[in-house]
DNA sequence: TTGAAAGCGCTAACAC
DNA sequence: GTGTTAGCGCTTTCAA
């Protein structure tokens, strides 16, 4: 079948070969000596034409020009690296890719980092707080210049970690003390969805978290959903604010929701901590009879394409998704160029409200 | 506004610095002739520590393992990677991390490739061939072990020459001959999505297209369609066929469903080439007054998450995404030992149908 | 304008 | 059991 193989006679098992090892020749990648070798000039000199430094008669130029597209010659980036001591890779920490609002945050990321000469590393944690060390272990082997956290598992020991080495890491839609971050302004957000809801006239206001989310942004919107009740002069009633984690226990949700509206004094409005669990919410909500917005109103955070569907027609505070993206990236990169001195950069982005189909004015009148 | 932002006095800019070269000390971490030094061995004695080989004495292997923790000791992938001439690195290509099929595969696919040991670099191309060219050049100068093409521009040029220098190449979900390919059968997908709405009557049946796609798979699925409607002796239109990109033109989308929906012989059902195609339909549909699936009957492609909720109810025909993931993967993994000289693998798994509420009888009986 | 030489941090073959 | 040595492919002084 592979004539290329050799065949061992021998009884013993041939070692596990690698990649490149294997069957068939090995496949040698010209190195930069070859193309001095076929061009008849130093390495030296073959650098300075890939980097564009130094001075080279343009003959010698055209020469090594012709020997690298002869030879298909590509620099091997890892020998660059070592010698330069900077991978111009950057990791990206997301704790689940399947959410739409952290898939296009990371799209817009790569696409970013790729313009300023940057390659991404893109690990799914799934909230997983060991995976979440692990995967960020791999990215410090590899000499990353710098990570973005777009999730958090509230481990403090691993963010430490990262800043007592001195890593340039950016907090996305997340927040810590002494790092940098960019999020939006929660609490902001937050308020814009009440006064909303207060407009319509709702005044039993609940709160709803996936188990999924990320632990410091449902935290931190959870005290501003409730500061924001309390300021205006509304009831905060802690079972109003339900959970649930379907990793865990599928069903957790439907109980929740029907605990929740089957009690004598039940919110007629929801704020959902994310989009993901407000359509989560309003699919639950139906389900057990509850119309919406007629017998409750939802609003979501993040702003996620398909809430747009009319369909969904979700009431959402939309986050500034693409200044998140490139702010993120430009304080990073200056984070990177500045060293772990400078002073740490927070920026909080005015988020704003999208009036949709999922609220209205509250059943009894 | 930013009051950490350096105010720069003079007149001139200053150089651009690297990481670890700038501002505060540079962050020199540790090496193996760091720990060699501490423990008072060589470092081959290290080496055989960190990676389990040759043999090394109790004691010293405690001294060694002490001072890796003490001096936090990580060692240095690139490094490694240059005298192994193996990155454990694999590259991932997807056309649109925002569409919620591609973003799951990449999660599984991130997934597996940790438990094999490796990390994978995620680009999103966005459909363009020259952006797809240029993360392929990207991941081929890291010397990545193997690719996965989840995206493939149609762009011959690119997959060839991959082919040519022997990288190891997985095509996921897309197809070309002479390569390792793992997709769902399309012909099989669409047949399932004809036969159930030829049951429920229909015989006026087009197809949808987003100009968004893979182009391989598109092809294929389009295919299928009119292999399948003749095989049942159906008519097949062209002008049934509609296509949109709203990246070109936003309006393309209303356009085409205006067109096709307003002339006297329309289609009452229609198969959409995949899921966000089919979502996208169902609401430019209902947009222009007609009801879904009273007036009209939809099917996707690939069961995305949303499908499932009850506002959207698509009727689809479902990919086996985890097998796929797995089977990708391991596909991948067998050619990076076997080397190019193995004879490729050709996958097609089966998928299946998912009746709910966005089909159903056709208006007139 | 060019080249020689010294590493970057690690592995792997081999000597002791 | 442990150390010595020779690179992996590149950049980067420094001389010529």
């Amino acid at each position: 079948m592979n004539p290329d193989r050799r065949s061992l006679r021998s009884g013993a098992m041939p070692p596990v070969r690698h990649a490149g090892h294997a069957a068939g020749r090995a496949v040698r990648r010209p190195t930069i000596n070859d193309v001095a070798a076929l061009s008849g000039v130093s390495k030296s000199t073959v650098s300075n034409v890939m980097r564009g430094t130094g001075s080279v008669s343009a003959a010698t130029h055209a020469r090594v020009l012709e020997s690298i597209k002869a030879l298909g010659y590509r620099p091997n980036a890892a020998a660059r690296n070592l010698v330069q001591q900077r991978t111009n890779l950057i990791g990206v920490v997301v704790g689940d890719l399947a959410n739409a609002f952290n898939a296009e945050l990371v799209k817009r990321l790569e696409q970013h980092a790729c313009t300023h000469g940057y390659t991404t590393l893109v690990c799914n944690t799934g909230g997983h707080a060991e995976r979440e060390a692990a995967r960020i272990e791999a990215l410090l082997e590899q000499r990353v210049d710098g990570i973005a956290l777009l999730e958090f598992t509230g481990d403090r020991a691993v963010l430490s970690q990262l800043l007592a080495e001195r890593v340039p890491v950016i907090m996305i839609s997340c927040w810590a003390d002494y790092a940098d971050c960019v999020a939006v302004d929660d609490y902001a957000g937050i308020a814009l969805a009440i006064d909303h809801l207060v407009g319509l006239g709702h005044s039993r206001i609940g709160h709803a978290i996936d188990g999924l989310m990320e632990p410091t942004t449902r935290r931190t919107r959870m005290d501003a959903f409730e500061r924001a009740l309390l300021r205006r002069g509304l009831e905060v009633r802690p079972e109003w604010s339900i959970t649930w984690d379907d990793a865990v226990e599928p069903t957790s949700g439907e109980r929740a929701v029907q605990t929740l509206f089957h009690s004598d004094h039940a919110p007629s409005a929801m704020v959902a901590a994310n989009d993901f669990t407000a359509i989560r919410l309003m699919e639950l909500a139906e389900a057990s009879g509850l119309g919406v917005p007629e017998q409750l109103s939802v609003v979501g955070f993040d702003g996620i394409a398909i809430g747009e569907l009319s369909r969904i027609a979700l009431t959402t505070v939309a986050q500034p998704r693409e200044e998140l993206a490139s702010l993120s990236l430009e304080v990073l990169l200056s984070r990177m160029e500045q060293g772990p001195n400078a002073p740490s950069r927070q920026h909080r982005l005015q988020p704003s409200l999208i009036v949709r189909g999922s609220t209205g004015p509250p059943p009894s009148g």
